[in-house]
DNA sequence: TGTACATCAGTGAACGCGCGTTCACTGATGTAC
DNA sequence: TGTACATCAGTGAACGCGCGTTCACTGATGTAC
């Protein structure tokens, strides 16, 4: 995660350093929670490790106890919401009673809720232009997003036993390439939401999840 | 374009300061040129005044000449670059001969090869993320998106008379959701391309410009 | 239960660096008469 | 054609600031015997 694209994360441990149990934990969730919140509000650059010490209460050298350098402490906040985020999708996409499984105009609406919230969409811009000067982001974006079109694919299957795997994946991506570019647009960043914009989006991604002979 | 997003771009001169005609014209744009090819490649956290001057072969307090303050080079690179981009699009979208206006399987195809260069997605990611810092940023964009999917729903009613405008917005819209999304795919950022993938988004892209009615 | 000691948790001050901005300055170029 | 002067083009040094990092330090907490 460090600003310049050369060198590759320490591969030791994964992640937890020694400090690792009992309210070593709790601290470093705190620390992560002040930073998640700095890096949403104001962005990769406006992370600066003086302001999530202040955030979080604490002085600067100490949050250096636990992230030593600001590389692991982005590394640490990205590898959390993105970890969240499929957390929250997964269950979506693939529940464990088949019967619950929702259709996809359900599952569309609940995928586009999750970017009610502005300040996650804004995160995501902020990963993808992060992506550009930092391999080890560019990397856990990339993964991301494959856990994510996988999980479409699969739940596109499940519906659709007779489309080949492959048919499969390219609905998944062009899927979810509408719905990250909705993301866009809704949030107001390139435009702003419209009732009739928002069902015109949902009959498209409805299409891309059902018939596979529906478009000429 | 200033960092904070408080203050207001100055408004007196459209943009061009009284060092109008000669070759101060020519040196401006060489003085960008060098700003863009930095914004392009090392995003707006990378592109400082200094390696600004350096890369133009030119000293700090000149360029200063020229834009007394960071926010004012940025802003003029952003305006050039939004505005060679419509330049771009527009004959595509709006040919003066109607005889020439592309069908929509080329119109896609050309829109998607302005996605190839890499560099350009890149600077548009930039821009996402800078438009929530910025509120001048963000306004250019908004401004962006809107002439863009205006061009779009101008292209839509030539070829669909009978749809009305509201519905040509909605789909434009759509449109451009899924063109952006799909060059966050495409350029390698989120994922990379595929034939299978670009056909699929070839299919939903042109549906959306064709018939009104072929979706259930 | 008590002591000794290692490790963990947290502090505080200082560092060097690159940054945007300011400003006084000099040389080149145009313009008026 | 020549001189005087204003404006334009370009230089160079210094400023204050916030940043990430380093490091020596202290107090709290666990562990061994």
């Amino acid at each position: 995660m460090s600003d310049t694209p050369s060198a590759a994360a320490p591969q030791g441990a994964p992640s937890t350093t020694t400090k690792g149990t009992p309210k070593g934990t709790r601290k470093r969730a705190q620390l992560l929670d002040a930073a998640e919140e700095l890096l949403l509000t104001s962005g990769h650059t406006g992370l600066s490790l003086r302001a999530v010490a202040t955030a979080a209460g604490v002085r600067l050298g100490h949050l250096q106890y636990y992230f030593p350098a600001r590389a692991d402490l982005v590394a640490a906040v990205l590898d959390r919401v993105l970890t969240r985020s499929l957390e929250r999708l997964g269950p979506l996409l693939s529940p464990q009673e088949p019967a619950s499984s929702p259709d996809p105009n359900q599952l569309i609406g609940l995928l586009l809720s999750e970017q009610d919230d502005p300040r996650l969409v804004r995160l995501f811009t902020e990963l993808w232009a992060l992506a550009a000067v930092d391999e080890t982001v560019a990397a856990a974006v990339r993964a991301f997003y494959r856990a994510y079109q996988d999980q479409v694919a699969a739940f596109l299957h499940a519906r659709q036993p007779t489309l080949p795997a492959a048919a499969c994946q390219a609905r998944a991506a062009v899927f979810t390439m509408l719905i990250e570019g909705a993301a866009l647009f809704r949030s107001g960043i390139a435009d702003h939401r419209t009732e009739e914009t928002d069902a015109e989006l949902v009959a498209t991604a409805v299409a891309l999840l059902r018939n596979p002979a529906d478009r000429p």
